[in-house]
DNA sequence: TATGAATGAGGGTTCATTCAT
DNA sequence: TATGAATGAACCCTCATTCAT
């Protein structure tokens, strides 16, 4: 009779179709992995999911908003890392380090769901949009911020901020998609990536007057 | 008294077909980039190319087959800058702006070729290694060898090279996934692009005693 | 108080959809005689099914699978004539009239599915291999039995069993075909065979010597 | 300038086209033989027979037309062994266990056309009319007067005669058929069916009273 | 007349989606 | 709401036949 209030825990009803959903979702992603899109079935996810084909198209409208769902998903999963902004302070090239090597390990787990989003993303006008608002922009904001920040302190040079970090946000996907090709310098050497890419990008932004 | 000369032994009937093979081709790489390679139909690609549906079988063996005969075209069309090395001797950081945005520009023609492939490279494991083998190591060759001469010439600092070109490739790719993601900012500073990367590499790898 | 007994574990689903791949062979074995297997369509085969196309292959794995299918279900159907051994003792003559007879007439109900199997059968080497056993040897086995006996008896002339009785297979097998070809003699004669093939056959095999 | 007479020796253009149509012949027969008639691609015969695919087309209608083409010919190089009216004086039973070994072995020659053949022809009214006629009724008319000349003769028992040779007939194509479908007793023990046979056929038919 | 590339109708098969139970 | 069989549109590919050279 009565509705379920804000904040009131689940019914167990309730707590069932989430868990489905997300059962759906986890298999989905590992098959839109492993074969791709168009390769992967909506029996082939029933049956990983352990539901009956029929099933899925009561937690999705179709094939493609079941890939909208992982990008979502992921999005929503991932805390952007505001901490970001908390490193204003501290050495900026350590703290570079760490977080990027945070993202990128982070990004590890998420490889696989890339990996099956990515394709149909360069493809599919909607997911394109998408993908893009949910990462790129997101990320984008964020990241100028900082930039914009380290300039105005002096610390860095003064760059086309929006377009510097569009260039860093290139160079990340950029070396995802050299993984997804199989490349084996980058898969080897993968740990000494983000020292590198400081090596790089610091030294060369920075302005060299550290007080 | 007519009849063909050395040099120019193709027949009409060769050059013909030669002519229809490219126009394929060309369709193929329309359409693909356009649809996606999965909601392309031969049969919208023998319209575009003005062929009948079973004609692209005379010619290709399967629809894979057009992807990877893009790939080749391409791959044999380009001719890598061996004029790379022969710019070791003056300014470097010129050198690479004027190649980079040569390349940027040149990649702008085949935009819609990797459009086209490069999602279902991300799928298809053939593809993947051919393209793997036809691009990236072909020019990761080339770039190693350039960046190695410059280390030991004192230019730049040392580093992991084959790391560091791969690095440079993720970027460039990364930098084309990320047009095809739709971005804005990217399209419209475009051409301040290799200025802003040449910034962001080179005063970081050049070791700054210039004479 | 309902619920399915023992004996009847057929659920209403489970009856339907045996019915309708029956419904489905009926008419793959209707089609495939009247225009041969490769003239033969699915499309064709399901409208007569009042199916559709799909639905077919929720059943049979592809088109040669229906063909494959049809040659076991008769054989399942066909109870092979255990009476033949009883018929020992009696007058050999007269019941080998009868149990051709019988034969004969009931290869009849079933002279479509074989028009439909012997041409692919004949092709096929796959289909032939099944054939050949379902058919031939499984009836082979218990003629050579029968002729065996009634030799060891001393009503048959000692002659090698196993070529008499692939002849006699062989000509059964071969009055068919002739029927297929359309031979008007021996479909108005059709009646008369067994008397003549008797006469052909025991006034050749019986010693002579009768009790 | 003159035109051919009668009887004139073929010209040389001539000759090479009887010679390229035989060679088409061959070609059809060994492929059909080996695919069966629908799954030979009229490029494989083209190809056998060293000639474009095109060009069959000037020698017959369609594809069909081969199988029939293949048909007549055989009938036409196949003397019927008239001599078999010769044998009516001599021993018939030694007389049959020769004329039929002699058409067995025959018959060898012509296995693989016939089983090319003999598929087409239960399914397509057309070829099986021809082939009934060509072969069924020409050899049926021969035996029919052999036989009932013999029945004459008192030698043999009378019987109906044209359903006598009818099964006679069919337990040849019998024959033929289980070798096509691979029997191994039949092939192994090949030499001993006609004195099998004629054990069969003859201590039924003769009357006994040898002179 | 020979060639062999172009043609395009045709069909087997897949699979996202629907819907009766 | 879960099921899973039924549906049928869609599409790749084959290959007999045609026809310009």
């Amino acid at each position: 009779m009565a509705g379920r209030q804000e904040g009131e825990p689940l019914s167990r009803r309730e707590r069932l179709k989430r868990e489905r959903q997300e059962r759906i979702l986890d298999a989905a992603a590992a098959v839109f992995a492993r074969k791709g899109f168009h390769q992967a079935t909506i029996h082939e996810i029933a049956e990983l999911a352990d539901v009956a084909d029929g099933t899925i198209y009561n937690y999705f409208d179709n094939k493609l908003d079941l890939l909208i769902a992982l990008v979502v998903r992921v999005a929503e999963l991932e805390q952007l890392p505001s901490e970001l902004l908390q490193g204003l302070g501290g050495d900026a090239r350590a703290f570079f380090v760490t977080a990027f090597q945070e993202r990128l390990s982070s990004i590890e787990q998420q490889e696989g769901m890339l990996q099956a989003v990515l394709p149909e993303v360069l493809v599919n006008p909607d997911l394109r949009r998408q993908f893009h608002q949910q990462y790129v922009l997101r990320v984008a904001a964020l990241l100028e911020q900082y930039v914009q920040a380290q300039i105005e302190r002096g610390r860095f040079r003064p760059v086309n901020v929006s377009l510097l970090v569009r260039i860093l946000q290139s160079t990340f996907l950029g070396m995802l998609t050299m993984r997804f090709l199989g490349d084996e310098t980058l898969q080897t050497k993968w740990d000494e990536v983000a020292e590198t890419l400081a090596l790089l990008i610091f030294d060369g932004l920075s302005t060299g007057d550290r007080e």
